[in-house]
DNA sequence: TTATAGATTGCCT
DNA sequence: GGCAATCTATAAT
C-alpha cells in the first residue's frame, strides 16, 4: 500500500515547534511517524514521510552513543531539543538523529525510512540512480535505510550536524501536513548488538518504505 | 600511538 | 546469503 498525501502542500509546511521534542523519544517517535522531512535548498524542495523511526534513551542505554556521557562527538545530543545530530558510521554513511528530552538529557530519535514526496529527481541524482524509471524498487532506494535518506537529502555533518530543525529558516527540518498513519508498530532496533532485544523500533504497518528486505513489516 | 568495532550499503556468488 | 569497503570515535597499549 501506498501513503500518498492528497494534503501535501509544500508552501504550508512549516517546523515543528521545539516542544515537540521536548519529552520522551519513544513518545516522539510515535508522533513523528507521518509527519514530513523538508530539505529546502536553491529554490528547490525535498520532501518525504517519515516512516520508520527508533528511539535512543541517552545515558541509560547502552546502544546510544550518549551512554558514555557527553563527548565532542555527541555534545548535541545533551543539548537543547530539536536539534540534528548526525554521526558519520562504517567509514561510508551519514545518519540523521533530532535530538530529545530537556538540555542536559540525551534522549534521541534516529531517521530509518522515509517516503518521498518531492524533489524526487534531485534524490535520484545524488542517489546515483538519475534517469532510472521510476518504480517502486527505485523509490525504495532512494530513502528506504538511514544512509541512504541521508544521502537523498544532502545530509552530511559538516552541514547539519546541531543545526536547530525548529528553526523557521532552517534548511531542515519537520513539518505536519495533516497525514495520520493508521496503524503502528514497534519492534526491536535494527543493526545493534547492545539492549538489542528492546522494542524501540517505531513504524507505520504496511508502509512499503520501510527499510529492509520485504516481510518484516508484518 | 595503535587497534578495533560500528545505529550500513551494495556488490558478489 | 556472504562479505568488503572505508573512516572515525573510543578503547587499549
Amino acid at each position: 500500500m501506498t501513503d500518498f498525501s492528497a494534503s501535501f502542500d509544500p508552501g504550508r509546511l512549516k517546523p515543528l515547534p521545539r516542544e515537540f521534542f521536548n519529552r520522551d523519544p519513544r513518545r516522539v517517535c510515535r508522533e513523528l511517524l507521518g509527519k514530513v522531512l523538508v530539505r529546502r535548498e536553491q529554490g528547490k524542495l525535498l520532501a518525504a514521510r517519515v516512516v520508520e523511526v527508533e528511539a535512543y534513551m541517552g545515558t541509560g542505554d547502552p546502544a546510544a552513543h550518549a551512554f558514555i556521557g557527553p563527548t565532542s562527538r555527541n555534545q548535541v545530543l545533551f543539548g537543547p531539543p530539536g536539534h540534528a545530530y548526525i554521526y558519520f558510521i562504517y567509514g561510508n554513511h551519514y545518519c540523521l538523529n533530532v535530538s530529545c528530552m530537556p538540555e542536559g538529557k540525551a534522549g534521541s530519535v534516529l531517521f530509518r525510512a522515509l517516503e518521498p514526496l518531492a524533489g524526487i529527481e534531485k534524490m535520484q541524482k545524488v542517489r546515483g540512480l538519475e534517469g532510472a524509471a521510476v518504480s517502486a524498487r527505485v523509490l525504495r532506494l532512494l530513502t528506504s535505510g538511514p544512509g541512504r535518506l541521508a544521502e537523498a537529502f544532502g545530509i552530511t555533518r559538516l552541514r547539519d550536524n546541531g543545526k536547530d530543525l525548529t528553526d523557521p529558516n532552517s534548511d531542515l527540518f519537520l513539518a505536519a501536513d495533516g497525514f495520520r498513519p493508521r496503524r503502528v508498530l514497534t519492534t526491536a532496533r535494527v543493526g545493534i548488538t547492545k539492549a538489542a532485544e528492546k522494542p524501540l523500533r517505531y513504524l507505520i504497518a504496511g508502509n512499503e518504505f520501510v527499510s529492509g528486505k520485504r516481510s518484516q513489516t508484518a
